[in-house]
RNA sequence: CGGGGCGUGGCGCAGUCUGGCUAGCGCGUCUGGUUUGGGACCAGAAGGUCGGAGGUUCAAAUCCUCUCGCCCCGACCA
């Protein structure tokens, strides 16, 4: 491609309210453009870097077994109410109606597709010899997000690559599941990001049975938790928080005295009033437990996980207690709830064991308790770990420091179980002409989110950084001049060559001076760059530059074409022999 | 939805507090010329209902009211 022929508007200036560097560059480098709050259009350059990630998607899904189909964005509301996720989504769920003919039709744009996928999977499949199959599609998804936000990281339409497995047993299961994760770390490898496979929130089927692909990122939206020693990651809903060495325990020799601490019933509040530090203080959360009020204590700088205490308790539903619940079973207002002399049960997170002398809500009305002492003025039922994981935190796995990190999550594999399944009747006769529900996973990958991820995290300060498993081209071809009639020349039967020879090559035609083209080259980042000018071509020579190393080379005209074919295709090569999976 | 910030030629901004003549600057664009290895120079030109509506005033980019949009923090996120 000749660049006057095509569109690339790079800019010089970072357009307002771009902040972070995946959105400034993907402005900036001619990628993308704004058509509003959380919808970006994708310019050539943009959507060639992500046609080629969808190409690797779909190159390792098919690898992997997974056989491609599209489904409809435009689905019918039924779909949903019958699974209850019109509600589980709300307001994320797209959702309008139209008229045709004299009724009115009530559709959703799909965010996300179990649904339309379990009810084709209902309509064709009966029976155990057709299990297990696994179907993908790469297509658009549309959630209305209350915030759409990090330029193309968060949008309300992205590109998703969504894949749903179906298996007559739970061994089947993990056997499809194992094989899209390993197909994901091919993905991820070959499109040169640094991920790591988190352990996540497992749902129903419990166990091992979730992992978010994240690239660590300062500007990502999620939160990780991993151990530099073992490599043990995990996100920040699942990480576990193991008990930490009992210390000896301090002398509990402080008298439980009552405090006066009016309007202070927060822990920031108490804190100041009190002249303590928030770690000196218990937290007593009253939690609705399938319907049972239960109290949860935790050190008063940590945060509750409501995913931990569910499971803790073996409640199916856990939520914090309504303000009359809680007036009910403290005798107190919202605020200054208390371990002592409480009679619900007491369940406490393992960084309380140590405590001694704590400060606790009194269960009275602006009153608090200094020198809580567990053993002495209270006690607790059971000990578990639930809280998040911070910065610091003793790893599960081997005991050194957990760090917290931001990151990008990129994608998701999920064991459903037979959720949908039982919902849509997606269910198979086994060779006992037994009827089962099928058993299901789902898989997805955030399309557009590869292509930010990578320029979030491989840029440098003059522009984007490809990897060549992504470039939108993967030779930028500059003749410094394009009125001097040797250099375009050579430059034009250079395209020409390389061009036949299979490598996608973008020629920089442009009538600009040298340096509008060095500066705009490294801000797309195209990762070889060919300059044909004066200075060397009058001793037959051509300068090659790769985009992420400092100096520059050159080569001989002659049988440049060739040569500059070789080394690409070694680029390509080398990504395919980098993953970590063989 | 709560809090904060910002809307002025294609892009980045000044001007707004303290109202005043023809709304400026840099980049980009167009024409002509000189240049040609890291965002050139000279001369000329085009391009703006100052986000929108209403109001105050002799006079509004500027003050007031409403409204739309964008960005950031938070809440939310199958």
């Amino acid at each position: 491609m000749r660049w006057s022929q095509t569109l690339i508007p790079t800019m010089k200036e970072t357009p307002e309210g771009a902040e972070i560097p995946s959105h400034v560059l993907m402005l900036r480098a001619g990628l993308a453009s704004q058509l509003m709050a959380g919808a970006y259009t994708y310019l050539p350059l943009g959507l060639r870097a992500l046609r080629k990630a969808e190409r690797i998607v779909r190159e390792e899904m098919d690898r992997a077994g997974a056989i491609e189909l599209h489904m409809p964005a435009l689905t019918p509301i039924q779909l949903w109410q019958r699974t209850g996720r019109v509600d589980a989504f709300g307001n994320v769920l797209i959702q309008f109606q139209v008229k045709r003919q004299n009724r009115q039709v009530h559709l959703a744009l799909g965010p996300t597709h179990e649904e339309v996928v379990t009810d084709l999977v209902a309509r064709y499949v009966s029976s155990y010899r057709q299990l297990p199959l696994t179907l993908y599609q790469i297509q658009t998804k549309f959630r209305n997000e209350e915030r759409p936000r990090f330029g193309v990281l968060r949008t309300s339409e992205f590109l998703m690559k969504d894949a749903y497995s179906f298996d007559t047993s739970l061994d089947g299961l993990n056997t499809s599941y194992d094989k899209m994760y390993r197909a994901y770390c091919r993905i991820f490898d070959r499109c040169g990001l640094d991920y790591l496979a988190v352990e996540a929130e497992s749902g129903p089927i419990g166990g091992d049975a979730s992992h978010e692909f994240m690239v660590l990122a300062d500007n990502g939206e999620d939160s990780v938790v991993h151990c530099a020693g073992c490599g043990y990651a995990a996100n920040l809903e699942r990480a576990e928080v193991g008990p930490r060495g009992q210390s000896a325990g301090a002398a509990a020799n402080a008298a439980l005295t009552k405090v006066d601490t009016p309007r202070a019933g927060s822990i920031e509040a108490v804190s100041k009033m009190l002249g303590c530090r928030p770690s000196e203080m218990i937290k007593t959360l009253i939690y609705s437990a399938d319907e049972n009020p239960v109290a949860v204590l935790l050190r008063g700088d940590h945060e509750a996980n409501e995913g931990k205490i569910r499971r803790a308790l073996g409640a199916a539903k856990v939520e914090l207690a309504a303000p009359e619940v809680i007036a009910q079973a403290t005798g107190a207002p919202v605020g200054f709830a208390g371990p002592v002399g409480l009679k619900i049960p007491i369940w406490a997170d393992h960084d309380v064991t140590d405590m001694t002398a704590a400060v606790v809500g009194a269960n009275a009305d602006d009153a608090h308790f200094t020198g809580a002492v567990r053993g002495r003025d209270f006690e607790v039922g059971q000990f578990a770990d639930l809280r998040n994981a911070g910065d610091g935190d003793p790893c599960p796995r081997c005991g050194g420091a957990l760090a917290l990190r931001h990151a990008i999550e990129v994608g998701h594999v999920f064991k459903l179980g037979t959720k949908y399944s039982e919902a849509l009747s997606a269910r198979f006769l086994d060779e006992k002409e037994q009827l089962h529900p099928a058993i299901m996973g789902c898989y997805g990958i955030g399309v557009n989110r590869i292509i930010a991820a990578l320029i979030e995290t491989k840029h440098d300060e003059n522009g984007v950084v490809w990897p060549m498993s992504l470039a939108p081209y993967e030779v930028l071809l500059a003749p410094l001049n394009v009125n001097q009639q040797d250099v375009m020349g050579a430059a034009n039967q250079l395209y020409d060559e390389l061009t036949r020879a299979g490598v996608e090559v973008l020629m920089d035609d442009r009538d600009q001076r040298p340096g509008v083209k060095f500066k705009d080259a490294d801000l797309i980042g195209v990762p070889l760059r060919v300059v044909v000018g004066g200075r060397s071509l009058k001793d037959g020579q051509l300068e090659l530059k790769w985009r992420w190393k400092g100096e520059a080379e050159t080569i001989p005209l002659a049988g440049a074409a060739a040569a500059i074919a070789a080394l690409v295709q070694a680029e390509r090569d080398l990504a395919h022999a980098t993953t970590r999976d063989q």
